[in-house]
DNA sequence: GCATAAGTGGGGAAAAGTGGGGGAAAAGAT
DNA sequence: ATCTTTTCCCCCACTTTTCCCCACTTATGC
């Protein structure tokens, strides 16, 4: 499981290098087979390729009639793209996929559970920020009894 | 199973270089045989044409006196159009069918599973963008549970 | 402070993309 | 029916990109 925020840059040609607290379980656990995809987010999600399959699997089977249905597997299996950690730890940000996030130089890797995100800097500050202002109302019944 | 986007042109003849990574896997699948075919969003649907054949088979089966049905089949299998990869994996996009999506020189190629879908890029970005303000509520009930 | 490991950048070889020309086959016209 | 014309397809060569590997620089720990 992945957790934490990692400050990192994207070189310039565009490869990220993995940071080393990962790179020996990824390789362990998918021999540094990676999927990276789009997030209506704006950010990238990246999967280890085996925790990836099943997603995708249920995403295809869902009715391509539905519009909505339809727009997230364009987005979702669209962008999807494999990519592999060369022996120096790094993998390449396909062209489209750095274009979709806007990432530049500075970036940011965030844990999340089985998988992490990848921001541009200056997008995941700005959505720290707007979630600060949520208000409570909003919250969704699932956390009902739930406290921190 | 097709997932991925790629950035193609086609040729001032009109023709289409199907990337490596797909390449193989079509020629062992279809012998380069595909079916290209119109889709309501106004892209371009290619199956191998094994994967096409029972698509085909149910839209003549059903009825023709609904007209929603009756257009899905005009659509779809009116358009439909056998091409074969030539042997440098290129394969000629139909004028017809050139014309219905709009293709000029950029498209995207973009993997659905068992299908590919290409796109005038810029209809693809519209697309990707107008995806993103969907609202949580009209999420179908098939995603229910479902997490990313 | 030195040694080892990690991060960074660049260069080169191989493969993939691109375009054009020539030939064969088909269609149309006289 | 034959000749002419056009379209389509296949092949070859050139250009571009991508990927892989190696070397240098920076950081870290002993």
């Amino acid at each position: 499981m992945f957790r934490g925020i990692t400050q990192l840059s994207l070189d310039n040609k565009g490869r990220l290098t993995v940071p080393t607290k990962y790179r020996d379980s990824l390789i362990s656990f998918c021999a540094g087979h990676l999927v990276l995809t789009a997030d209506p987010s704006k950010c990238l999600l990246v999967y280890p390729q085996p925790a990836w399959e099943p997603i995708e699997q249920k995403l295809n089977s869902l009715s391509s009639f539905n519009p909505q249905t339809r727009s997230l597997q364009r987005l979702l299996v669209g962008n999807a793209s494999d990519v592999e950690m060369d022996n120096a730890g790094r993998i390449l940000v396909p062209p489209p996929l750095r274009q979709f996030a806007g990432l530049k130089k500075n970036v940011v890797l965030v844990g999340q559970g089985a998988k992490l995100e990848l921001w541009e800097d200056e997008k995941w500050n700005q959505q720290i920020e707007d979630s600060l202002i949520l208000k409570d109302s909003n919250m969704p019944s699932e956390l009902d009894g739930f406290s921190l």
